[in-house]
DNA sequence: CTTCTAACA
DNA sequence: TGTTAGAA
């Protein structure tokens, strides 16, 4: 599908779609003959993964060294990508490493939620005020 | 009318 | 990120 319709499904500006693409955090899957991005059903769910991460303030990079992470332990998965003998030394370090990144994030994202959630409580508290004066 | 790139009140 | 210019 094309950007404006990836745009209204979610819910993430056009700009910001293309700003993705160049820096490499969710590049569309495909090119249109006439240059135009051409997005799949998975480039969608990894947009919706971004806009699920952009509240808890995660950093561009940030998110990227997630879905990076993401990559390398969904597609290597147990080290079954067709190793040679003896050739998966390498591939349960990058593993490790992937792991790792994702339980960093985890526990970031956790801390970010609670700081949401507090500011969330301060907003809710406004309303409860403004509601009182009207 | 939609998308693309590049650049800026 | 928004917006905008000019072109495809």
């Amino acid at each position: 599908m094309k950007i404006g319709e990836v745009a209204e499904r979610t819910a993430l500006s056009i700009r910001s779609l293309r700003h993705y693409d160049e820096l490499g955090l969710v590049s569309p899957s495909a090119h249109s003959p006439g240059g135009f991005r051409l997005y799949t059903e998975a480039d969608v769910e990894r947009l919706l993964l971004i806009r699920r991460m952009k509240p808890l303030g995660f950093s561009l990079d940030r998110m990227k060294d997630f879905c990076r992470a993401l990559d390398t332990l969904g597609a290597g998965g147990g080290s079954a990508g067709g190793d040679v003998a003896g050739g998966e030394g390498q591939g349960a370090r990058f593993d490790d490493d992937a792991a790792t990144t994702i339980s960093e994030i985890g526990a970031e994202a956790t801390e970010r939620l609670e700081r949401l959630r507090k500011h969330l409580a301060y907003a809710e508290e406004f309303v409860e005020i403004i509601d009182r004066l009207s």
